[in-house]
RNA sequence: GCGAAAGUGGCGGAACUGGCAGACGCGCCAGACUUAGGAUCUGGUACCCGAAAGGGUAUGGGGGUUCGAGUCCCUCCUUUCGCACCA
């Protein structure tokens, strides 16, 4: 009977379909698992790359379901966004039509492989079903002030024609297509995610499941920073001051200038007083000009001008003069510095190019450095000098009574300052949730009343990819009566970011189909958090850190009662293919599809677990697919083998067989230390590809076994009769067949769920794996009753010794100073050392 | 520039708390069974010396700690990733 695994996959996956076994309720009176893969942008095909994350995610939540927890795996898609629409443009095909084309074709894929998903529970985001919460939840935030409308500088894609956050800003171009950002002032709607700056900070050390280096990814990307704001007024300008932001108060004394960012506030009142405004606003323009990315990323040289005003440093009261400059950021902190050249490198390379005075007031030991001899800032804190009553004092101290000062004078105070930003999701684009407001002017802004939702996207009749904003485009859409007045009023057009979408559709799956609220919150308060969460490391700092802003969201409307949504974080590596990351315009995909009808689900599924750990990028080979496949039809052959010999009734385990030889002891030893290191790997270190090696090893041994057998191994099974197979056995050796056999197949279930099962049944089980328990070990039956020692003199191995497991250190000792080869090592010499390790291992220090 | 992770046979990788380096697989070599083998089974496969027994050298380079280092420390090199004038 060869193995011809496509009709397996097709005869399972209609049998688990048919009896609904990856559906699931909540039960309080089981232990729950939810194990989540990041939903899908339905592109149209899933390639292997895609499909290495579900394929983790299944192996997980089957084994978990083995083992007793009440699982939630399920699936949805990620279904607005750009690429159907510009498809849209392209083809005609409305974005509605080709999504659910997609959909339907991935889902089969996804389907074919296996994947033990509650497709009950599926969900798209361009549902109005589901993107009504969008919009719901939207409001509320509106309600709080956690969303807001402002008029501001924005990134904008002039590819994409619409705005992005600064999350989507990788490298100074779009996140998506790499082109350039340029900035535009354009009103847009804010979520409020600086409000939760600390909270998503702090709470990073309580992440302990999730890879250290997203979590430094994330506190770099928040980015919060202590120090103090500082207020200078300005020199015959009563009526303004400047307000720094520094991290180093105690270096006040030495600030000898104040820098201004082109784009401070302050700027266009400056240059209309100066004695050229012309040429004062031709030097601010020339900077606004600069290439954005260079200029943030330091790649352009530092340039400035004096404005001819004087600032009054407030603790010298010194004036010093305010300079623009073009390295100074407008949109961090206060948007201008106090510039300390001794303590500040960029301060201080502007101050040797302008000839501006440097002063030194921190020294680390004892004597100050010569200004007119430093070749850089020295930043190191220090102790305090020409810093009046401060002079002496460590900066840590000097910085706390400084900001005393300050406070208590009225000119600043401590606070902290963070990069993270609030998030822009306005977006001028049709594939996405309309936002629900209404602008009226008589009311102003007025939100879509809750009855109203969902604001359904109208069907675009064109798509001609010009101009902002396709909804502003179709009046039935944009003209409104305002819901408080009645009066007419117009619609937002814009549309909210697709990341909106993703960063709560896992409490949505708790509750898919809950038409009065997003989601109930006794099954979120059952299900959540998610348990194991597994995607890509690209959304180390977009999806993961939006999600963790809902969560808190969700905590301070009530509706749920965790702040972290996923407990367990695994970013898996992509599979490349010629050194390359697989890609459609690359022409380097491996089609799934393709290789299932070559090789059966289960084959790719357990290539896919084996090639490496599940974090690493891999190198996809077809040999290797190949391997996978030999090893699944050799173990089918296994059980060709044994079927007949070990189906029958009435057979005892092996705990009740009292003589088993050598051989069959060894075997048993061999199942259980596989249930053990299989069960590890899986649950605790996560590392499937040392899973599956154990059980090939598995599988070696039973072939060795079978050799020393009266039928012989399984390869030699064609040239023995195979009507006398069976008897000829004895009953021991059938019974610890028969229980590495059993132990196999359970441990392959979560890898080739398909095999597994038609191997089960061919035992002569009835149920499924959905109901089947995994397999324990003894440990004491796991360990060896014969060891190897190696023994070393000084630290080479020389001899081994073969002795029990229970041998003592001094048995080892003795036995190891008394062997042949090692005595002839030490004769003639002086063992000046014995140690015996655990291991075991002996070693000698011989001179 | 700063920070993090990593560097192991021809290849993917293993080695869990410092204890036999190279598990398992791919590839390759040989044998068996065969009309045949690109099926299957068995054996071999880090490198160097040696007919063999055996010996020596090896985890990016150099140094150190230790009875013992792929693993710990220092230093340098390379690769990948993240950050990059954030005051």
């Amino acid at each position: 009977m060869d193995y011809r695994p496509q009709e397996l996959d097709r005869k399972w996956q209609q049998h688990w379909a048919s009896s609904r076994a990856f559906e699931v309720s909540a039960d309080s009176s089981r232990p729950k698992f939810y194990c989540l893969e990041m939903f899908a942008y339905p592109s149209g095909h899933a390639h292997v790359g895609h499909v290495r994350n579900y394929i983790i995610g299944d192996v997980v939540a089957r084994t978990k379901r083995m083992r007793g927890y009440n699982v939630l795996h399920p699936f949805g898609w990620d279904a607005f966004g750009l690429p159907a629409e510009n498809a849209a443009i392209q083809s005609g095909i409305h974005p509605d039509v080709s999504t659910r084309g997609n959909i339907a074709h991935m889902k089969g894929q996804l389907q074919r492989l296996g994947i033990s998903y509650a497709w009950e529970r599926e969900l798209a985001t361009c549902d109005p079903e589901y993107y009504k919460w969008n919009q719901w939840l939207f409001i509320r935030m509106f309600e709080r002030g956690l969303a807001y409308r402002r008029r501001s500088s924005v990134n904008w894609c002039p590819s994409c024609s619409t705005v992005l956050a600064n999350e989507q800003v990788v490298d100074g171009g779009c996140w998506r297509c790499g082109t350039p950002v340029e900035m535009r002032d354009l009103e847009q709607w804010f979520f409020r995610i600086t409000a939760f700056a600390d909270d998503l900070l702090d709470a990073t050390v309580s992440l302990t499941g999730w890879p250290e280096k997203v979590l430094t990814m994330q506190r770099n990307w928040i980015g919060r920073s202590e120090g103090a704001r500082v207020r200078f007024p300005i020199e015959g300008e009563a009526a303004v001051q400047v307000e720094v932001f520094t991290t180093r108060i105690d270096t006040i004394y030495g600030a000898t200038f104040v820098l201004l960012a082109p784009e401070h506030p302050l700027v266009s009142g400056l240059a209309a007083k100066s004695k050229d405004p012309v040429s004062f606003r031709q030097q601010v323009q020339a900077f606004r000009a600069q290439d954005r990315a260079a200029r943030i990323s330091g790649e352009i040289e530092k340039q400035g001008f004096d404005t001819g005003f004087r600032a009054i440093n407030p603790f010298t009261h010194e004036p010093v003069p305010i300079w623009i400059a073009n390295f100074v950021l407008g949109e961090y902190g206060t948007g201008a510095v106090m510039a300390v050249p001794a303590h500040d490198q960029r301060d201080f390379e502007f101050a040797r190019k302008f000839n501006l005075p440097i002063r030194v007031v921190v020294t680390p030991e004892g004597r100050p450095a010569r200004a007119d001899r430093m070749t850089e800032a020295a930043e190191a804190y220090g102790t305090l000098v020409n810093s009046g009553e401060y002079s002496g004092l460590g900066s840590n101290e000097a910085q706390k009574r400084m900001i005393a000062t300050a406070k208590q004078r009225g000119i600043g105070e401590g606070t902290a300052q963070y990069r993270l930003k609030d998030w822009g999701i306005s977006r001028q684009r049709y594939w996405g949730t309309p936002i629900p407001m209404i602008y009226c002017e008589k009311d102003g802004i007025v939100p879509v009343p809750d009855e109203q939702l969902p604001v359904e996207l109208p069907k675009l009749a064109r798509f001609s990819g010009r101009g902002d904003s396709p909804l502003a485009q179709v009046p039935e859409f944009v003209n409104v009566r305002c819901p408080k007045c009645a009066g007419p009023a117009r619609r937002e057009t814009d549309t909210m970011d697709t990341f909106v979408d993703s960063s709560w559709y896992f409490y949505r799956f708790a509750d898919p189909r809950n038409n009065t609220m997003p989601f109930d919150p006794a099954a979120v308060k059952y299900w959540l958090p998610v348990d194991f969460y597994s995607g890509g490391v690209e959304h180390a700092i977009l999806h993961l850190i939006y999600s963790r802003f809902f969560a808190r969201v969700f905590r301070d409307l009530g509706l749920v009662d965790h702040s972290e949504p996923f407990t367990q974080l695994l970013t898996q590596g992509m599979v490349l293919k010629d050194g390359v990351v697989m890609s459609k315009s690359k022409g380097n995909v491996v089609d799934p599809d393709t290789m299932l009808q070559k090789f059966g689900a289960d084959a790719l599924r357990l290539y896919v677990m084996f090639v490496a750990p599940p974090e690493k990028e891999v190198e996809w080979t077809d040999t290797g697919l190949e391997g996978s496949f030999r090893f699944l039809a050799r173990v089918w052959r296994l059980l060709d083998r044994w079927r007949e010999t070990i189906g029958g009734e009435g057979i005892g385990s092996p705990d009740t067989c009292e003589s088993l030889n050598a051989a069959e002891r060894a075997l048993r030893r061999k199942t259980h230390d596989t249930i053990r290191r299989v069960t590890i790997d899986i649950e605790q270190r996560r590392q499937f590809n040392t899973a599956v090696s154990a059980m090939m090893e598995l599988v070696n041994e039973l072939y060795a076994f079978g050799e020393r057998t009266a039928t012989g191994p399984p390869g030699r099974r064609a040239e023995q009769d195979a009507g006398h197979v069976g008897e000829m056995e004895r009953r021991e050796t059938i019974c610890v067949v028969r229980e590495a056999l059993e132990a196999l197949i359970r441990l392959l279930a979560p890898f080739a769920p398909h095999t597994a099962e038609e191997m089960w049944e061919i035992l002569g089980h009835g149920a499924s794996f959905a109901a089947v328990t995994w397999p324990t070990y003894d440990a004491v039956v796991a360990r060896a009753e014969e060891i190897v020692v190696p023994v070393q003199i000084n630290g080479r191995v020389r001899s081994r010794l073969t002795v029990s497991a229970e041998a003592s250190e001094q048995d080892l000792e003795r036995l190891a100073l008394a062997d042949p080869a090692i005595r002839s090592y030490t004769t003639g010499k002086t063992v000046k050392k014995i140690v015996v390790a655990k291991g075991p291992l002996v070693s000698l220090v011989v001179r």
